[in-house]
DNA sequence: TTTTGTGAAGACATTCACAGCG
DNA sequence: CGCTGTGAATGTCTTCACAAAA
């Protein structure tokens, strides 16, 4: 329900953009594919946005999005593990939008690491992990480390006091409960898709 | 669901990797961080694989597990968009499990695109899509292109009789009902972990 | 005994449909 | 009228709890 909020901030943005001033709950509900009623249920639920008859202001609806979704104040983040996928995280613009920064990046071997990346994101060694972020404010890890030391380092982040982490590592992950975890998981979208790929092939002999 | 049993795939793998020969649902379901009554709904929902008392043979579980999934056979895809993230996702061993191929990567500008790669899949220019996978089974593509030209991509894929797209671009793309579609949206992700990472520090006040 | 497979119950999410406001 | 906000209805997914099988 909070990503579909995203979702919404998203596309009023583009409304914006385009100079677009009104919108209803059906034009937001046809652009993301979703039901009218969705819309304003989720919307609803932080207040009252809308105007009956009328719909929403785009301007002020956005505000009040980005408002419940904190998207107004910084989000400070770092990064560990800064191999093929963890450099492509660091270079790919879109992927820390407004309002999230990325502090630093830890990997085994940071040289080679900073040689791969073209942001100027500093990259240390995993080792300092603790001194380098000790006394500042973590507020997410991206995890982007092999499997295998996957949970050691999560242990040292939360000890860190990191207080979530989106977990791109295709394991799960054990947290205390006060900690967030997202995961983002590659391989399983595919391996799904292929699943109705197969039905598709034999719907068509049918 | 599907995804659930691509999960019970993998750690069945892993069962079997480490030697580990019978396992109950409730152990499964632990790794995994689920209910056990729900792995066996999951499994139960297309066989009888189990054995009451005991629990599941391992090797067998996972033969059963990929023929569901079809994981058995090769699937052919395609990556469209070589640009950071395109690229990371060619290198990044573990994206393409066992059972699937990529074949080729297609980007405006392939000669740069090339560059990049370490991998020894070819890129060609994007104009040329048709010609290239012309009479050639493609099940999935994978698109990693610029939001602007998402849309005019994924039509031309389907026209080329592509069954299914895994979409990396921030936006909906529209296709007829019977492609498969399925959204990888990171910053999404990291949007949603921001609205708790709040809730925390709010809690923690309190 | 142990653990499966599964109806029944429960929790949660989505959609319908309409009163009421602008 | 048009469109919101929302109870009621429906649908979907998850968990419980237990009879039956090994």
């Amino acid at each position: 329900m909070i990503k579909r909020l995203s979702l919404y901030s998203r596309i009023l943005q583009s409304f914006e953009f385009q100079g677009i001033e009104k919108i209803s709950s059906a034009e937001v509900a046809r652009r993301l594919g979703l039901n009218s009623a969705q819309v304003r249920k989720d919307l609803a639920c932080f207040g009252q946005f809308g105007i009956p008859g009328f719909g929403y202001h785009v301007n002020d609806l956005r505000k009040q999005v980005r408002g419940i979704l904190k998207t107004d104040r910084e989000m400070r983040v770092i990064l560990v593990g800064v191999g093929n996928l963890g450099t492509a995280l660091l270079s790919y613009r879109g992927f820390l939008k407004q309002g999230f920064t990325m502090l630093f990046g830890f990997d085994v071997n940071p040289r080679s690491a900073e040689g791969r990346t073209r942001s100027n994101v500093p990259i240390y060694d995993i080792r300092d992990l603790e001194s380098k972020i000790e006394g500042q404010r973590i507020d997410i890890a991206v995890l982007a480390v092999p499997v295998e030391v996957a949970q050691e380092v999560t242990n040292r982040l939360v000890k860190c006091g990191v207080l979530a982490i989106l977990n791109f590592v295709p394991m799960r992950i054990e947290v205390p409960a006060h900690i967030q975890v997202r995961y983002v998981d590659f391989s399983l979208e595919l391996e799904s898709l292929a699943y109705y790929v197969q039905d598709r092939e034999k719907a068509k002999r049918e």
